[in-house]
DNA sequence: ATTTTTATGTAAGGTTTTCTAACATTTATT
DNA sequence: AATAAATGTTAGAAAACCTTACATAAAAAT
């Protein structure tokens, strides 16, 4: 078994989940609706979380607080566009996400200054429990 | 938060714990019952599972392979006999652990040579897990 | 050779958790 | 003011888990 499979194995139910993102269930099941996370389910349609979906979600968490939107998450997570988006492909709505990422940029300097480190990686659950 | 905390952290729900460790929910709660684990509970009294719960429910089943009875294996985990060999103190019954701990000794050194190593720590899954 | 104990299986009935779907609310954008 | 995005809330159903009780096979004690 290595990295890989340990951290993307499933293992955590949406309650334990909560508790470690401090989201709600119903943030959680949003941003999967929004295909930002794809945890397992059991035979019986519950969720199981691993530990790479608990980092993403803190990740998601980051950058809202940040004032990003889900499709500016999205892009920058998975680095592909919702549907919507892609439809229309090069319009001004384009110009809305690249403005969101310009956005993001000054904000990940400005908290790398004040911490004097990159703030990207901040809240990495796996940093605490996987070995790397 | 170091690394005890980690490992004691309640993470799992029974039905994960039951895929790691190939135990039923009855042996679990069995040997619960008998003070070999002790798992905490959410607020709805449902059992939560750390690293360290699933590591000796792994162990337990290590020395149950071997032959150990729970009482042996209580004796090895945590130093204490339980309620009924406690009032027999210093009888027969003790005799009869004393034998169970040679037994293991011996399963023990057989097991070692086998594979060159202690197989004590065997299936650990915190090793997989948690950063030492 | 019985009897007893140990470890586990199984079933019933109840409680907790999670599920989806729908509608409500809030804030930001147009 | 109207729309969209993100989240709250509620309801009813399904899944998972809980304890308790009784059953059973194998091992140990008598």
């Amino acid at each position: 078994m290595d990295d890989k499979d340990r951290r993307s194995m499933p293992l955590f139910g949406i309650g334990i989940v909560m508790k470690l993102t401090e989201l709600t269930a119903r943030q959680i099941r949003y941003y999967e609706e929004h295909d930002l996370i794809h945890p397992e389910r059991t035979s019986g349609n519950q969720r199981l979380f691993s530990f790479n979906d608990v980092d993403r979600l803190l990740e998601i968490k980051n950058y809202l607080d940040k004032g990003l939107n889900l499709a500016g998450i999205k892009l920058l997570l998975t680095g592909e566009p919702g549907e919507k988006e892609a439809r229309k492909s090069n319009s001004e709505k384009q110009d809305l996400t690249d403005k969101e990422l310009r956005k993001i940029l000054r904000n990940e300097i400005a908290e790398a200054g004040r911490f004097g480190k990159a703030s990207l990686r901040q809240g990495e659950l796996s940093r605490f429990f996987v070995k790397h």
